[in-house]
DNA sequence: CGCAGCTTTGAGATCGTTCAATCGTCGTGG
DNA sequence: CCACGACGATTGAACGATCTCAAAGCTGCG
Protein backbone atom coordinates (compact mmCIF):
# COMPACT_ATOMS: atom_id res chain seq x y z
CA UNK A 1 0.00 0.00 0.00
CA UNK A 2 1.31 3.25 -0.35
CA UNK A 3 1.96 5.70 2.03
CA UNK A 4 -1.49 8.04 1.23
CA UNK A 5 -3.41 4.76 1.78
CA UNK A 6 -1.96 3.83 4.90
CA UNK A 7 -2.54 7.37 6.48
CA UNK A 8 -6.04 7.10 5.11
CA UNK A 9 -6.72 3.90 7.17
CA UNK A 10 -5.09 5.05 10.25
CA UNK A 11 -7.52 7.99 10.67
CA UNK A 12 -10.01 5.03 10.96
CA UNK A 13 -8.07 4.38 14.29
CA UNK A 14 -7.52 7.42 16.19
CA UNK A 15 -9.90 6.48 18.94
CA UNK A 16 -9.73 3.60 21.01
CA UNK A 17 -12.28 1.74 23.08
CA UNK A 18 -11.28 -1.31 25.48
CA UNK A 19 -13.89 -4.07 25.92
CA UNK A 20 -13.68 -7.12 28.82
CA UNK A 21 -14.19 -10.20 27.81
CA UNK A 22 -18.33 -10.57 27.87
CA UNK A 23 -18.64 -6.80 27.07
CA UNK A 24 -21.42 -6.15 24.56
CA UNK A 25 -19.98 -3.65 21.56
CA UNK A 26 -23.32 -3.51 19.10
CA UNK A 27 -26.99 -4.98 20.03
CA UNK A 28 -28.97 -6.34 17.56
CA UNK A 29 -31.76 -4.15 17.12
CA UNK A 30 -30.24 -1.29 18.03
CA UNK A 31 -29.18 1.70 16.36
CA UNK A 32 -25.83 1.18 14.60
CA UNK A 33 -24.18 4.35 12.88
CA UNK A 34 -20.34 3.59 14.20
CA UNK A 35 -18.14 0.70 13.10
CA UNK A 36 -15.23 -0.48 14.22
CA UNK A 37 -11.49 -1.67 13.81
CA UNK A 38 -10.55 -4.82 15.48
CA UNK A 39 -6.80 -4.21 16.89
CA UNK A 40 -6.58 -6.61 19.91
CA UNK A 41 -8.61 -9.28 20.71
CA UNK A 42 -11.41 -11.96 20.04
CA UNK A 43 -15.23 -11.56 18.90
CA UNK A 44 -17.69 -13.05 18.15
CA UNK A 45 -21.46 -12.30 16.49
CA UNK A 46 -25.18 -13.58 16.71
CA UNK A 47 -28.48 -13.63 16.37
CA UNK A 48 -31.00 -14.72 19.32
CA UNK A 49 -34.12 -16.84 17.64
CA UNK A 50 -37.47 -16.07 19.26
CA UNK A 51 -37.18 -19.73 21.21
CA UNK A 52 -34.27 -18.11 22.92
CA UNK A 53 -31.38 -20.04 21.69
CA UNK A 54 -28.68 -18.79 19.83
CA UNK A 55 -26.65 -18.69 16.10
CA UNK A 56 -23.04 -17.74 16.63
CA UNK A 57 -22.47 -15.88 12.71
CA UNK A 58 -18.87 -15.08 12.91
CA UNK A 59 -15.76 -15.24 15.08
CA UNK A 60 -13.92 -11.53 14.28
CA UNK A 61 -9.79 -11.56 14.38
CA UNK A 62 -7.78 -8.80 14.44
CA UNK A 63 -7.87 -6.18 11.67
CA UNK A 64 -11.11 -7.23 10.75
CA UNK A 65 -13.62 -4.92 10.45
CA UNK A 66 -17.13 -4.90 12.75
CA UNK A 67 -20.37 -4.29 12.98
CA UNK A 68 -20.23 -3.37 9.03
CA UNK A 69 -23.95 -3.75 8.91
CA UNK A 70 -24.23 -0.37 10.33
CA UNK A 71 -23.75 0.87 6.51
CA UNK A 72 -27.07 0.05 5.28
CA UNK A 73 -29.23 -0.96 8.03
CA UNK A 74 -30.31 1.18 10.97
CA UNK A 75 -30.47 -1.61 13.46
CA UNK A 76 -28.02 -4.20 13.41
CA UNK A 77 -28.97 -7.57 12.21
CA UNK A 78 -27.05 -8.69 15.31
CA UNK A 79 -24.91 -9.00 18.61
CA UNK A 80 -21.39 -8.30 18.72
CA UNK A 81 -19.75 -9.57 21.96
CA UNK A 82 -15.82 -9.82 22.82
CA UNK A 83 -14.50 -13.49 23.64
CA UNK A 84 -11.52 -12.03 25.36
CA UNK A 85 -10.39 -8.62 26.56
CA UNK A 86 -10.49 -6.16 23.36
CA UNK A 87 -9.45 -3.56 21.69
CA UNK A 88 -11.36 -1.47 19.16
CA UNK A 89 -11.26 1.37 16.95
CA UNK A 90 -14.45 3.12 16.32
CA UNK A 91 -15.02 5.52 13.72
CA UNK A 92 -18.20 6.88 11.69
CA UNK A 93 -19.72 5.77 8.81
CA UNK A 94 -18.82 8.74 7.30
CA UNK A 95 -15.14 8.14 7.25
CA UNK A 96 -15.75 5.42 4.48
CA UNK A 97 -17.39 7.95 2.15
CA UNK A 98 -13.59 9.43 2.62
CA UNK A 99 -11.71 6.22 1.66
CA UNK A 100 -14.03 5.23 -0.97
CA UNK A 101 -13.84 8.73 -2.86
CA UNK A 102 -9.98 8.81 -2.56
CA UNK A 103 -8.65 5.89 -2.82
CA UNK A 104 -10.27 3.44 -5.04
CA UNK A 105 -7.60 0.89 -5.08
CA UNK A 106 -8.78 0.71 -1.03
CA UNK A 107 -12.22 0.65 -2.11
CA UNK A 108 -11.51 -2.07 -4.24
CA UNK A 109 -9.87 -4.34 -1.47
CA UNK A 110 -12.31 -3.71 1.07
CA UNK A 111 -14.78 -5.40 -2.06
CA UNK A 112 -11.99 -8.40 -2.34
CA UNK A 113 -12.26 -9.04 1.54
CA UNK A 114 -16.14 -8.83 1.76
CA UNK A 115 -16.02 -11.73 -0.60
CA UNK A 116 -13.60 -13.86 1.23
CA UNK A 117 -16.05 -13.54 4.37
CA UNK A 118 -19.09 -14.45 2.37
CA UNK A 119 -17.06 -17.61 1.10
CA UNK A 120 -16.35 -18.33 4.69
CA UNK A 121 -19.97 -17.86 5.21
CA UNK A 122 -20.94 -20.15 2.39
CA UNK A 123 -18.25 -22.91 3.80
CA UNK A 124 -20.24 -22.15 7.26
CA UNK A 125 -23.86 -22.86 5.50
CA UNK A 126 -22.80 -26.12 3.72
CA UNK A 127 -21.34 -27.73 6.84
CA UNK A 128 -24.44 -27.05 9.03
CA UNK A 129 -26.48 -28.21 6.09
CA UNK A 130 -24.59 -30.99 4.94
CA UNK A 131 -22.01 -32.70 7.28
CA UNK A 132 -22.25 -34.76 10.46
CA UNK A 133 -21.85 -33.25 14.35
CA UNK A 134 -18.32 -34.48 14.26
CA UNK A 135 -17.44 -32.83 11.03
CA UNK A 136 -18.68 -29.10 11.97
CA UNK A 137 -16.80 -29.50 15.07
CA UNK A 138 -13.65 -30.39 13.73
CA UNK A 139 -14.48 -27.91 10.92
CA UNK A 140 -14.80 -25.20 13.66
CA UNK A 141 -11.43 -26.11 14.95
CA UNK A 142 -9.81 -26.35 12.53
CA UNK A 143 -11.31 -22.44 10.91
CA UNK A 144 -10.14 -20.80 14.30
CA UNK A 145 -6.57 -22.41 14.66
CA UNK A 146 -5.70 -21.27 11.06
CA UNK A 147 -7.27 -17.65 10.98
CA UNK A 148 -4.98 -17.86 14.74
CA UNK A 149 -2.14 -18.70 12.48
CA UNK A 150 -2.65 -15.95 9.80
CA UNK A 151 -1.66 -13.83 12.69
CA UNK A 152 0.26 -15.67 14.79
CA UNK A 153 2.67 -18.06 12.60
CA UNK A 154 3.83 -19.36 15.46
CA UNK A 155 0.30 -21.61 16.43
CA UNK A 156 0.84 -24.85 14.97
CA UNK A 157 -0.70 -27.98 15.61
CA UNK A 158 -1.28 -26.93 19.31
CA UNK A 159 -3.68 -23.90 20.27
CA UNK A 160 -6.05 -22.34 22.56
CA UNK A 161 -9.54 -22.26 21.43
CA UNK A 162 -11.13 -19.95 24.16
CA UNK A 163 -14.61 -21.11 23.96
CA UNK A 164 -17.13 -23.05 25.71
CA UNK A 165 -18.98 -26.02 24.32
CA UNK A 166 -21.52 -23.95 24.84
CA UNK A 167 -20.15 -21.63 22.01
CA UNK A 168 -19.24 -24.47 19.78
CA UNK A 169 -22.51 -25.35 19.52
CA UNK A 170 -23.83 -22.16 19.11
CA UNK A 171 -21.56 -21.98 16.39
CA UNK A 172 -22.33 -25.12 14.98
CA UNK A 173 -25.85 -25.53 15.29
CA UNK A 174 -25.61 -28.21 18.10
CA UNK A 175 -26.26 -28.76 22.03
CA UNK A 176 -23.71 -28.11 24.26
CA UNK A 177 -24.11 -31.97 25.59
CA UNK A 178 -23.32 -33.15 22.28
CA UNK A 179 -20.32 -31.26 21.29
CA UNK A 180 -19.00 -32.78 24.69
CA UNK A 181 -19.78 -36.03 22.83
CA UNK A 182 -18.35 -35.37 19.18
CA UNK A 183 -15.03 -33.59 20.95
CA UNK A 184 -14.28 -37.31 23.07
CA UNK A 185 -15.09 -39.16 19.55
CA UNK A 186 -12.37 -37.26 17.97
CA UNK A 187 -10.12 -37.59 20.76
CA UNK A 188 -10.91 -41.43 20.91
CA UNK A 189 -10.12 -41.48 17.02
CA UNK A 190 -7.13 -40.09 17.79
CA UNK A 191 -7.53 -36.93 15.80
CA UNK A 192 -6.95 -34.62 18.47
CA UNK A 193 -6.04 -34.14 22.13
CA UNK A 194 -7.18 -31.92 24.51
CA UNK A 195 -5.93 -30.61 28.19
CA UNK A 196 -7.02 -27.31 30.19
CA UNK A 197 -8.37 -25.69 26.88
CA UNK A 198 -5.62 -26.47 24.69
CA UNK A 199 -6.24 -28.62 21.28
CA UNK A 200 -3.58 -30.50 19.74
CA UNK A 201 -4.12 -31.74 16.57
CA UNK A 202 -2.89 -35.35 15.88
CA UNK A 203 -4.16 -35.90 12.31
CA UNK A 204 -4.85 -33.15 10.83
CA UNK A 205 -5.65 -34.49 7.36
CA UNK A 206 -7.73 -37.15 8.57
CA UNK A 207 -9.20 -34.01 10.64
CA UNK A 208 -10.01 -31.98 6.85
CA UNK A 209 -11.16 -34.82 5.54
CA UNK A 210 -14.08 -35.63 7.75
CA UNK A 211 -15.02 -31.88 7.99
CA UNK A 212 -15.12 -31.14 4.59
CA UNK A 213 -12.39 -28.31 4.92
CA UNK A 214 -11.50 -26.32 2.35
CA UNK A 215 -8.57 -23.77 2.47
CA UNK A 216 -9.54 -20.90 0.92
CA UNK A 217 -6.17 -18.85 1.99
CA UNK A 218 -4.06 -20.28 -1.34
CA UNK A 219 -5.77 -19.80 -4.72
CA UNK A 220 -6.29 -15.77 -4.28
CA UNK A 221 -5.65 -13.59 -7.10
CA UNK A 222 -5.73 -9.88 -6.53
CA UNK A 223 -4.30 -8.78 -9.88
CA UNK A 224 -7.19 -6.90 -11.07
CA UNK A 225 -6.74 -3.61 -8.11
CA UNK A 226 -6.61 -0.94 -9.59
CA UNK A 227 -3.37 1.01 -9.40
CA UNK A 228 -2.79 2.91 -6.20
CA UNK A 229 -4.07 7.06 -6.98
CA UNK B 1 -28.00 8.03 -10.15
CA UNK B 2 -25.94 9.77 -12.80
CA UNK B 3 -25.99 9.83 -16.71
CA UNK B 4 -22.62 8.71 -16.21
CA UNK B 5 -22.99 6.19 -13.32
CA UNK B 6 -25.74 4.45 -15.46
CA UNK B 7 -23.45 4.59 -19.07
CA UNK B 8 -20.90 2.96 -16.71
CA UNK B 9 -22.96 0.08 -15.57
CA UNK B 10 -25.05 -0.15 -19.29
CA UNK B 11 -20.95 -0.74 -20.38
CA UNK B 12 -20.92 -3.76 -18.52
CA UNK B 13 -24.10 -5.55 -20.27
CA UNK B 14 -22.64 -4.99 -23.58
CA UNK B 15 -22.49 -8.71 -23.99
CA UNK B 16 -25.60 -11.54 -23.75
CA UNK B 17 -25.34 -15.00 -23.55
CA UNK B 18 -28.52 -17.16 -23.38
CA UNK B 19 -28.68 -20.00 -20.95
CA UNK B 20 -31.22 -23.02 -20.97
CA UNK B 21 -32.79 -24.25 -17.99
CA UNK B 22 -29.80 -26.48 -16.51
CA UNK B 23 -26.92 -25.08 -17.91
CA UNK B 24 -23.92 -24.68 -16.18
CA UNK B 25 -22.52 -21.20 -16.19
CA UNK B 26 -19.56 -21.48 -13.82
CA UNK B 27 -18.36 -24.80 -12.65
CA UNK B 28 -17.21 -25.60 -8.83
CA UNK B 29 -13.20 -25.72 -9.06
CA UNK B 30 -12.34 -24.06 -12.93
CA UNK B 31 -11.22 -21.09 -13.94
CA UNK B 32 -13.31 -18.65 -12.98
CA UNK B 33 -12.36 -14.45 -14.72
CA UNK B 34 -15.62 -13.61 -15.71
CA UNK B 35 -18.08 -11.80 -13.52
CA UNK B 36 -22.42 -11.35 -14.84
CA UNK B 37 -24.90 -9.59 -14.58
CA UNK B 38 -28.39 -11.40 -14.35
CA UNK B 39 -30.37 -9.73 -17.25
CA UNK B 40 -33.80 -12.37 -17.16
CA UNK B 41 -34.08 -15.83 -15.53
CA UNK B 42 -33.03 -17.39 -11.87
CA UNK B 43 -30.00 -19.28 -11.23
CA UNK B 44 -29.04 -21.04 -7.86
CA UNK B 45 -25.49 -21.31 -6.74
CA UNK B 46 -24.29 -24.57 -4.65
CA UNK B 47 -21.52 -26.69 -3.35
CA UNK B 48 -20.79 -30.63 -3.71
CA UNK B 49 -19.29 -32.42 -0.55
CA UNK B 50 -17.12 -35.57 -0.74
CA UNK B 51 -19.91 -37.41 0.09
CA UNK B 52 -22.02 -36.26 -2.84
CA UNK B 53 -24.15 -34.33 -1.04
CA UNK B 54 -25.35 -30.88 -2.53
CA UNK B 55 -25.28 -27.53 -0.64
CA UNK B 56 -27.64 -24.62 -2.07
CA UNK B 57 -25.88 -20.97 -0.78
CA UNK B 58 -28.11 -18.65 -2.83
CA UNK B 59 -30.69 -18.32 -5.35
CA UNK B 60 -30.19 -15.41 -8.19
CA UNK B 61 -32.76 -13.49 -9.34
CA UNK B 62 -32.31 -10.51 -12.73
CA UNK B 63 -30.20 -7.47 -11.30
CA UNK B 64 -27.96 -9.80 -9.28
CA UNK B 65 -24.10 -9.87 -10.02
CA UNK B 66 -22.93 -13.45 -10.51
CA UNK B 67 -19.32 -14.99 -10.04
CA UNK B 68 -18.29 -12.05 -7.88
CA UNK B 69 -16.22 -14.52 -6.32
CA UNK B 70 -14.18 -14.39 -9.51
CA UNK B 71 -12.60 -11.19 -7.77
CA UNK B 72 -10.68 -13.14 -5.39
CA UNK B 73 -10.30 -16.64 -6.01
CA UNK B 74 -8.69 -18.89 -9.13
CA UNK B 75 -11.05 -20.96 -8.77
CA UNK B 76 -14.58 -20.80 -8.21
CA UNK B 77 -15.54 -22.02 -4.92
CA UNK B 78 -19.08 -22.53 -6.19
CA UNK B 79 -21.28 -23.72 -9.39
CA UNK B 80 -23.58 -21.92 -10.50
CA UNK B 81 -26.19 -23.02 -13.29
CA UNK B 82 -29.76 -21.89 -14.55
CA UNK B 83 -32.98 -22.84 -12.82
CA UNK B 84 -35.18 -21.26 -15.68
CA UNK B 85 -34.02 -19.91 -18.64
CA UNK B 86 -32.12 -17.14 -18.47
CA UNK B 87 -29.98 -13.92 -19.96
CA UNK B 88 -26.55 -13.21 -18.42
CA UNK B 89 -24.28 -10.58 -19.48
CA UNK B 90 -20.37 -11.59 -19.10
CA UNK B 91 -18.14 -8.51 -18.02
CA UNK B 92 -14.53 -8.88 -17.44
CA UNK B 93 -13.11 -8.02 -13.68
CA UNK B 94 -10.89 -5.61 -15.01
CA UNK B 95 -14.87 -3.52 -15.48
CA UNK B 96 -14.48 -3.57 -12.13
CA UNK B 97 -11.40 -1.86 -11.50
CA UNK B 98 -12.69 1.11 -14.27
CA UNK B 99 -16.24 1.58 -12.08
CA UNK B 100 -14.34 1.51 -8.68
CA UNK B 101 -12.18 4.02 -9.91
CA UNK B 102 -14.16 6.20 -11.72
CA UNK B 103 -17.48 5.81 -9.87
CA UNK B 104 -16.71 5.88 -6.29
CA UNK B 105 -20.77 6.21 -5.53
CA UNK B 106 -21.10 2.49 -7.41
CA UNK B 107 -18.25 1.56 -5.54
CA UNK B 108 -20.55 2.14 -2.59
CA UNK B 109 -23.05 1.01 -3.51
CA UNK B 110 -21.82 -2.48 -4.38
CA UNK B 111 -20.20 -2.26 -0.73
CA UNK B 112 -23.98 -1.96 0.34
CA UNK B 113 -25.42 -5.02 -1.37
CA UNK B 114 -22.69 -7.09 -0.38
CA UNK B 115 -23.72 -6.15 2.81
CA UNK B 116 -27.37 -7.21 2.33
CA UNK B 117 -26.44 -10.47 0.67
CA UNK B 118 -24.19 -11.03 3.64
CA UNK B 119 -27.15 -10.77 5.93
CA UNK B 120 -29.25 -12.90 3.85
CA UNK B 121 -26.55 -15.44 4.21
CA UNK B 122 -26.15 -14.70 8.21
CA UNK B 123 -30.20 -15.64 8.15
CA UNK B 124 -30.05 -18.49 6.30
CA UNK B 125 -26.79 -19.49 8.95
CA UNK B 126 -28.92 -19.21 11.25
CA UNK B 127 -32.46 -21.12 9.77
CA UNK B 128 -30.09 -24.21 9.21
CA UNK B 129 -28.45 -24.31 12.49
CA UNK B 130 -31.36 -23.20 15.06
CA UNK B 131 -35.21 -23.61 13.81
CA UNK B 132 -36.92 -27.16 13.02
CA UNK B 133 -37.39 -28.37 9.17
CA UNK B 134 -40.68 -27.57 9.14
CA UNK B 135 -39.59 -23.33 9.92
CA UNK B 136 -36.88 -23.56 7.04
CA UNK B 137 -38.98 -24.92 4.52
CA UNK B 138 -41.62 -21.95 5.45
CA UNK B 139 -38.43 -19.37 5.27
CA UNK B 140 -37.53 -20.41 1.74
CA UNK B 141 -40.93 -20.02 0.71
CA UNK B 142 -40.63 -16.52 2.20
CA UNK B 143 -37.85 -15.49 0.96
CA UNK B 144 -38.23 -16.57 -2.38
CA UNK B 145 -42.13 -15.19 -2.35
CA UNK B 146 -40.26 -11.77 -1.38
CA UNK B 147 -37.32 -11.62 -3.54
CA UNK B 148 -39.48 -12.00 -6.67
CA UNK B 149 -42.09 -9.41 -5.29
CA UNK B 150 -38.94 -6.98 -5.60
CA UNK B 151 -39.12 -7.25 -9.20
CA UNK B 152 -42.68 -7.68 -9.87
CA UNK B 153 -44.86 -6.05 -7.75
CA UNK B 154 -47.74 -8.02 -8.75
CA UNK B 155 -46.97 -11.41 -6.84
CA UNK B 156 -48.79 -11.22 -3.94
CA UNK B 157 -49.98 -14.62 -1.53
CA UNK B 158 -49.44 -16.56 -4.64
CA UNK B 159 -46.57 -17.25 -6.48
CA UNK B 160 -44.47 -20.30 -8.98
CA UNK B 161 -41.90 -21.58 -7.05
CA UNK B 162 -40.48 -23.40 -9.36
CA UNK B 163 -38.07 -25.38 -7.42
CA UNK B 164 -38.37 -29.48 -6.92
CA UNK B 165 -38.38 -31.21 -3.32
CA UNK B 166 -34.92 -31.79 -4.11
CA UNK B 167 -33.74 -28.69 -4.41
CA UNK B 168 -35.83 -27.39 -1.47
CA UNK B 169 -34.08 -29.77 0.52
CA UNK B 170 -30.33 -29.02 -0.67
CA UNK B 171 -30.69 -25.32 -0.14
CA UNK B 172 -32.54 -25.95 3.53
CA UNK B 173 -30.02 -29.02 4.54
CA UNK B 174 -32.98 -31.70 4.71
CA UNK B 175 -34.35 -34.30 2.71
CA UNK B 176 -36.32 -34.20 -0.57
CA UNK B 177 -38.77 -36.82 1.45
CA UNK B 178 -38.52 -34.88 4.47
CA UNK B 179 -39.45 -31.20 2.40
CA UNK B 180 -42.36 -33.22 0.84
CA UNK B 181 -43.71 -34.00 4.73
CA UNK B 182 -42.94 -30.24 5.72
CA UNK B 183 -45.35 -29.37 3.26
CA UNK B 184 -47.88 -31.43 3.66
CA UNK B 185 -47.95 -30.39 7.62
CA UNK B 186 -47.71 -26.76 6.81
CA UNK B 187 -50.84 -27.46 3.94
CA UNK B 188 -52.19 -29.51 6.93
CA UNK B 189 -51.67 -26.45 9.27
CA UNK B 190 -53.64 -24.52 7.27
CA UNK B 191 -50.84 -21.84 6.68
CA UNK B 192 -50.48 -22.43 2.60
CA UNK B 193 -51.80 -24.33 -0.34
CA UNK B 194 -50.60 -25.81 -3.24
CA UNK B 195 -51.50 -27.01 -6.74
CA UNK B 196 -49.43 -27.62 -9.97
CA UNK B 197 -46.00 -26.07 -8.78
CA UNK B 198 -48.15 -22.92 -7.37
CA UNK B 199 -47.56 -22.28 -3.62
CA UNK B 200 -50.78 -19.89 -1.82
CA UNK B 201 -49.98 -18.17 1.37
CA UNK B 202 -53.13 -18.92 3.52
CA UNK B 203 -51.43 -17.34 6.92
CA UNK B 204 -48.39 -15.46 6.17
CA UNK B 205 -47.77 -14.26 9.57
CA UNK B 206 -47.64 -17.31 11.59
CA UNK B 207 -45.47 -18.45 8.64
CA UNK B 208 -43.35 -16.40 9.43
CA UNK B 209 -43.54 -16.70 12.89
CA UNK B 210 -42.39 -20.63 13.07
CA UNK B 211 -39.67 -19.31 10.25
CA UNK B 212 -38.62 -16.93 12.64
CA UNK B 213 -38.19 -14.48 9.46
CA UNK B 214 -37.63 -11.26 9.68
CA UNK B 215 -38.03 -8.88 7.09
CA UNK B 216 -34.69 -6.74 5.87
CA UNK B 217 -35.32 -4.74 3.16
CA UNK B 218 -37.14 -2.30 5.49
CA UNK B 219 -34.66 -0.40 7.98
CA UNK B 220 -32.56 0.75 5.27
CA UNK B 221 -30.29 3.57 5.26
CA UNK B 222 -27.93 4.66 2.81
CA UNK B 223 -27.49 7.99 3.67
CA UNK B 224 -24.11 7.87 4.10
CA UNK B 225 -23.15 7.19 0.24
CA UNK B 226 -20.60 9.99 -1.34
CA UNK B 227 -21.94 12.45 -3.40
CA UNK B 228 -22.05 11.41 -7.52
CA UNK B 229 -18.79 12.29 -9.05
C1' DC C 1 -15.43 -23.14 52.29
C1' DG C 2 -18.92 -22.71 49.04
C1' DC C 3 -20.89 -21.07 45.05
C1' DA C 4 -21.09 -20.50 39.94
C1' DG C 5 -20.07 -21.93 35.65
C1' DC C 6 -18.23 -25.40 32.71
C1' DT C 7 -17.61 -30.29 31.56
C1' DT C 8 -18.87 -35.01 31.54
C1' DT C 9 -21.87 -39.03 31.40
C1' DG C 10 -26.25 -41.82 31.16
C1' DA C 11 -31.00 -42.90 29.60
C1' DG C 12 -34.82 -42.11 27.00
C1' DA C 13 -37.40 -39.30 23.59
C1' DT C 14 -37.65 -36.91 19.05
C1' DC C 15 -36.63 -35.44 14.71
C1' DG C 16 -35.07 -36.32 10.39
C1' DT C 17 -33.05 -39.96 7.40
C1' DT C 18 -32.92 -44.15 4.73
C1' DC C 19 -34.85 -47.51 2.01
C1' DA C 20 -38.44 -49.08 -0.69
C1' DA C 21 -42.61 -48.94 -3.14
C1' DT C 22 -46.35 -46.48 -5.65
C1' DC C 23 -48.29 -42.93 -8.37
C1' DG C 24 -48.71 -39.10 -11.66
C1' DT C 25 -47.10 -36.29 -15.47
C1' DC C 26 -44.90 -35.28 -19.43
C1' DG C 27 -42.21 -35.93 -23.56
C1' DT C 28 -40.61 -39.41 -26.98
C1' DG C 29 -40.87 -42.87 -30.37
C1' DG C 30 -43.63 -46.25 -32.70
C1' DC D 1 -53.23 -42.80 -30.43
C1' DC D 2 -50.69 -45.56 -27.30
C1' DA D 3 -46.65 -47.65 -24.87
C1' DC D 4 -42.61 -46.54 -22.65
C1' DG D 5 -39.34 -44.33 -19.76
C1' DA D 6 -37.71 -40.59 -16.89
C1' DC D 7 -38.36 -37.73 -13.32
C1' DG D 8 -40.64 -35.80 -9.50
C1' DA D 9 -44.09 -36.31 -5.68
C1' DT D 10 -45.95 -39.11 -2.13
C1' DT D 11 -46.28 -42.46 1.53
C1' DG D 12 -44.89 -46.18 5.02
C1' DA D 13 -41.73 -48.43 8.18
C1' DA D 14 -37.56 -48.81 10.54
C1' DC D 15 -33.31 -46.82 11.80
C1' DG D 16 -30.07 -43.60 13.69
C1' DA D 17 -28.35 -39.02 14.88
C1' DT D 18 -29.05 -35.58 17.91
C1' DC D 19 -31.66 -33.57 21.69
C1' DT D 20 -33.58 -33.32 26.39
C1' DC D 21 -33.44 -34.09 31.03
C1' DA D 22 -30.98 -35.20 34.95
C1' DA D 23 -27.13 -35.99 37.84
C1' DA D 24 -22.32 -35.70 39.03
C1' DG D 25 -17.60 -33.97 38.82
C1' DC D 26 -14.23 -30.14 38.26
C1' DT D 27 -12.13 -25.57 38.66
C1' DG D 28 -11.51 -21.00 39.86
C1' DC D 29 -12.76 -17.31 42.61
C1' DG D 30 -14.60 -14.49 46.44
Amino acid sequence: MTEAEHRSLERLEVRQRQLRRGAVLVRENEGAGELYVLKRGMLMSYVLLDDGSRQILRFHFPGDMLAVSGLVYRRSPETVVALTDTVVCPFDRAEMTGIVTEHPRLAAIIMAVNQMERVALTDRLAALGRTSAKGRVAALLLEIRNRMRVLDKGIDGTFTLGLTQEEIGDATGLTAVHVNRMLRQLEDDGLLSREAGRVTFLNEGALARMANYTDRFSGIDLSWLPAAR
